[in-house]
DNA sequence: GTGCGGGGCGCG
DNA sequence: AAAGCGCGCCCCGCAC
């Protein structure tokens, strides 16, 4: 550490910047920056270097499994022996010599993984890693504690009505499966099943989404509405708990200067087998309710203000781009209303617009972003009729062969993305056995990997057809997890990851253009920044408010949605579009 | 007591 | 011929 504090001085007298790697930065980097008072002006992190490279591979980022997975080294085992030992017992247990060794061979290590890497790693993915770091490293929300305090009193005590609503019913007995079955049953209601798609093994039927729960919603027993109500309510924890969890980081006290109140957005790189970003630090920022005073929580500091965009429909848009479906790739580029026009062309066959016909228009939506992939007319009916009871407030049933003819409307009005998946499941055995170095879009298909237009690749390690009653299955191996690849569902990879690389071409353009602006979140479609800015609310006549906004966040809003809506080199013909917004909080910008 | 898989649920 | 997918966390139930 203390080479370290003197080679950055050094390093800052010359005017040089300067650049730290570890192996899990997200840890280091935080030790160095709060603890240190040192921001390195380059982090980079071969752990998330692994996870784009290795993961797919081993399963495991550990620094172990990647020494072993290159064959560079072994890594120790001293810290075992010493771990919560102070530097006086280790010396005295005559372990301090051996424990240095250990920790320089961890160095060493972490240097050969780079220099394994640095020639064929993406050096502007170095620079993503980099932003994504410093979304947790250099936090730039502030969390409102009293809100956090009295949201989570209100969850806690609507659960505390529910559970008063059931009479007797305890939380055992109602997120227990066995025990909330016993407890309908008591009220004359047998619990339904369903078959569960991965043991095959029969199951109760008690998710939210499951037509059975729906129904006993409207059940004429009101004890068995408050039963089902109250099940419902405590299967969803994750409000409650990351309430508390928020509370609690924003009760920390920092170190130094750095006041109080902030949070941290811990994001994995390439945390995903598409390259998305994910969650970390047991807590998941990319999953906050919509409309949550969660999201609300999240302040920009005085004299900041939150700006967020988003690249509309990006995924519908790059099918249909990939497919080569034109009509479609022309309507989105006039930025039409496609739901409405191809629930009106190709389901109802008669004229659609978003104001008469919400529900029409709801079905075009369902399949404009689902239908894309190759889901069959089962999924899409429960989809629907599932989706539009969360979310219309209105429960729309097409009945199987009413969602068999959305889906049919689809696949013919669409005839291009369906070839598509053959095209693509053509290519699945040339790529298990072979290398077919084809090209799709800007993908180059090769040996059990697809080369993206930014240099990273989607691995299909393993990729092996499996015998199976149904036939045969192509299946690969991503870490520990044994997936399914058949067209469709290659096809969602590929539009998966290019849609994270137009994302962050976006935020690398905004990020040399606005340098002193940086990323504070991210949510896979979604760049959020907190930039300088003053906002002024005008109340309009129709009661809504008019927010203007002044200063450097202005301008910046203005290239945030202008870079999201730039198609990339690689795609100059791709239809993006973005829209955004700028408020106080991530809740009231969103 | 701990680890793990399945189901459930939140987001995209 | 048919097949949406990508995450993380919570909790339960079961194996060890």
């Amino acid at each position: 550490m203390k080479s370290y504090l003197i080679g950055k001085r050094d390093a800052q007298r010359r005017g040089e910047k300067f650049v730290v790697i570890s192996h899990n930065a997200l840890f280091d980097m935080c030790l160095l920056a709060w603890r240190f008072g040192i921001v390195p002006d380059l982090m980079i992190d071969t752990m998330g270097i692994a996870r784009a490279k290795v993961n797919a591979f081993t399963g495991s980022v550990s620094l172990a499994s990647v020494a072993k997975h290159l064959g560079i080294g072994v890594k120790g085992d001293t810290i075992g022996k010493v771990i919560g030992m102070r530097k006086a017992d280790i010396k005295s247990a005559g372990l301090w010599d051996a424990y240095a060794r250990y920790a320089c061979n961890d160095g060493d290590l972490c240097r050969e993984i780079w220099k394994r890497f640095r020639k064929d790693f993406p050096p502007q993915e170095l620079l993503v890693m980099d932003m994504v770091l410093r979304a947790a490293i250099t936090p730039r929300f502030k969390l409102n504690q009293d809100l956090l305090a009295v949201h989570l009193n209100t969850v806690k005590a609507a659960k505390q009505d529910l559970l008063a609503r059931t009479g007797i019913m305890s939380k055992d007995d109602l997120m227990s499966n066995d025990k909330f079955a016993d407890a309908l049953r008591a009220l004359g209601v047998e619990p339904e099943t369903k078959t569960s798609p991965t043991t095959g093994k029969a199951t109760y039927a008690f998710a939210k989404t499951d037509a059975f729960m729906a129904s006993l919603d409207e059940h004429p027993n009101p004890d068995v509405q408050a039963l089902v109500a109250a099940r419902l309510g405590f299967k969803s924890t994750l409000e409650e708990t990351r309430t508390q969890r928020l509370l609690t980081i924003s009760q920390l006290t920092w170190p130094g200067n750095l006041g109080s109140g902030w949070m941290p957005i811990p994001l994995k790189y390439s945390g995903a087998h598409t390259h998305r970003l994910s969650g970390d630090w047991q807590l998941n920022m990319q999953n906050l309710g919509r409309g949550s005073p969660l999201r609300s929580s999240l302040e920009a500091p005085d004299g900041y203000v939150v700006v967020v965009a988003d690249a509309s429909q990006i995924e519908a848009r790059l099918v249909a781009w990939q497919a080569g479906q034109d009509d479609l790739v022309a309507s989105f580029a006039r930025n039409e209303d496609i739901y409405s026009n191809f629930a009106g062309q190709h389901v109802y066959h008669r004229p659609v617009n978003k104001k008469d016909h919400p529900k029409e228009r709801f079905v075009g939506k369902q399949a404009i972003l689902g239908l894309g992939y190759g889901m069959g007319k089962p999924k899409f009916y429960t989809k629907v009729k599932s989706d539009s009871r969360l979310q219309l407030g209105e429960e729309i049933d097409l009945g199987i062969e009413g969602a068999g003819a959305v889906v049919d409307g689809y696949r013919k009005g669409f005839a291009q993305i369906p070839k598509a998946w053959k095209t693509l499941d053509a290519l699945i055995p040339q790529m298990a056995h072979g290398d077919p170095r084809a090209m799709f879009g800007p993908c180059e298909v090769r040996h059990q990997e697809v080369i993206l237009p930014n240099g990273l690749s989607l691995y299909y390690p393993k990729l092996t057809q499996e015998v199976t009653p149904r036939g045969g299955q192509w299946v690969f191996r991503n870490g520990k997890r044994i997936k399914f690849l058949w067209g469709g569902t290659f096809l969602e990879n590929l539009t998966q990851a290019l849609a994270r690389v137009c994302n962050f071409e976006a935020a690398l353009r905004l990020r040399k253009e606005f340098p002193r602006f940086r990323m504070a979140h991210q949510v896979h479609d979604e760049l959020i920044y907190v930039v300088p800015g003053r906002l002024e609310f005008e109340q309009l006549h129709n009661g809504k408010t008019k927010t203007h906004v002044f200063g450097p966040a202005r301008e910046f809003r203005d290239a945030l949605i202008a870079f999201l809506s730039t198609p990339p080199a690689w795609g100059p013909a791709i239809p993006l579009a973005a829209e955004g917004d700028v408020g106080l909080n991530y809740g009231d910008a969103k």
